[in-house]
DNA sequence: CGTTGACTTGACGGAAGTCAAAAGGTGTGG
DNA sequence: CCACACCTTTTGACTTCCGTCAAGTCAACG
């Protein structure tokens, strides 16, 4: 099996053979798999391990007092949860498997060892978790001033950007197993809404929603609809690569 | 003066005297005054030095191709910004003063001279940068389920804290510059109906929005119109500290 | 004293929530 | 293999929060 977490973080940096060997060797450490619907963290766990998805999907998510939900992001294979560990005492949201879902259970001294031992990998793990802050700066945007059909279009050309990012929408289709509901919890909307803006998103031919995948039958058009911006991720990085590698040079 | 950022971090961790010194001699790097409605940083900019408040008030604000604009948090004095400025190539959103704000600009050697010389210091600047991102979270779940009247509420408690924090809102007020637009921005509202859910606000005796400043009546009553969560911010910390430094001795 | 920008107020409309019920899938057990 | 329960998806009717538009007030400022 190839390493997706390696795949990811090869966008964006380059490797030594020594650093790719360890980060390759994680692979072998054991996993954990949870089933749909299972939490993989609750709120007020105390997490000591770094997770690495390795297949699945999971969601963060909150519940509030009054029974509202509301996801904050989705976490696809190549995703690693819980880098803060090593400085929250405790989750203040709920980690939750919406499929089976498997990960690899990185213990803290594992990735100690790695911070330690090579500054490229300090700081490819740095990025990896700013683009998760800059994806939810994104998401406040989207919530902030955009209407219900545009934030379903940015969340699913969101999604698709990051699986090609790990080689899994090479057709520009990838697993998408959630229900209407759950979609409606991401996006801020309830089911039904979600419902009828699906119908228009396939009605003008942007995406397909079914057998638990998202097909995306036209990138450029969802894009626009999406309002999209190229880069804000900091994910969709070509010219950017040696501009970054460069900087490296600068660190610590 | 009081090293304002001192203040916060030792609400996380105490410091050695060294430390501490280390902190306080900050102060003394050159400063920077923006006057209002100026641009510290703009979208694209490449950054190369950490700036900390020490007065006034500034605004993450990203502005959309069709000229909507967003506000996805204000920094207030203690507030450091762009620590990440490590990793990404350049800001994708800008940075913009709302009234006169003087900041100290701390350049990526003396930052990394820090986070070298101290492991404390490395876990304060990070455990400030992870709260950021729970405020981020707190955002997006605000924006996805609560109406206008509770987000505006929860921006305003949400305020209270991070300036009783630094010393700046004892008597629950505290300066709020900002013209009710910008409180749209920031809450995903209109300037009118900002207006409508101030004036409620007021005649429930809960806040008052005058002068420039935020006056907090009931902070109970508002907290709990806000439907804010304690710790979710990781700073109404009390209890938890003892906590905190424990855990630290498992660290790098 | 005219201009400008912020605040206030009212009338109207539309995006999206709520409620309710039918239709379509899926898994379990008899 | 059918029947049943259960859960999603779909559809329709109604409501409401909030945006839009527009006009009017007020204070600051040149």
């Amino acid at each position: 099996m190839v390493n997706v977490l390696t795949m990811k973080l090869e966008q964006f940096t380059k490797f030594s053979v020594a650093e790719r060997a360890r980060l390759d060797k994680l692979v072998e450490l054991p996993r954990q798999t949870y089933a749909a619907g299972q939490a993989i963290f609750e709120e007020g766990a105390k997490v000591n391990s770094v997770y690495l998805i390795v297949e699945g999907v999971a969601a963060r998510r909150k519940t509030l007092p009054n029974g509202d939900r509301q996801t904050m992001g989705f976490l696809i294979p190549g995703d690693l949860c819980e880098l803060e560990v090593f400085i929250l005492s405790s989750m203040d949201h709920d980690l939750v498997a919406i499929c089976e879902t498997t990960c690899i259970v990185i213990p803290m001294t594992i990735v100690r060892e790695l911070l330690t031992e090579s500054s490229t990998l300090t700081r490819a793990l740095w990025w990896s978790t700013m683009a998760d802050h800059a994806m939810l700066r994104s998401r406040i945007i989207d919530q902030g001033c955009r209407d219900g059909y545009e934030r379903l279009s940015h969340l699913f050309y969101e999604m698709l950007i990051r699986y090609r990012l790990v080689g899994m929408a090479d057709d520009d289709s990838f697993p998408f197993p959630s229900t209407q509901s759950q979609l409606g919890e991401a996006t801020g909307m309830t089911a039904v809404h979600v419902n009828r803006t699906l119908q228009r998103l396939r009605s003008e031919g942007l995406v397909d929603f079914s057998n638990k995948r998202l097909f995306v039958r036209d990138p450029a058009r969802l894009k626009q609809a999406a309002c999209f911006e190229s880069n804000y991720l900091h994910l969709e990085r070509t010219e950017r690569q040696t501009d970054v590698s460069h900087r490296a040079g600068d660190l610590v």
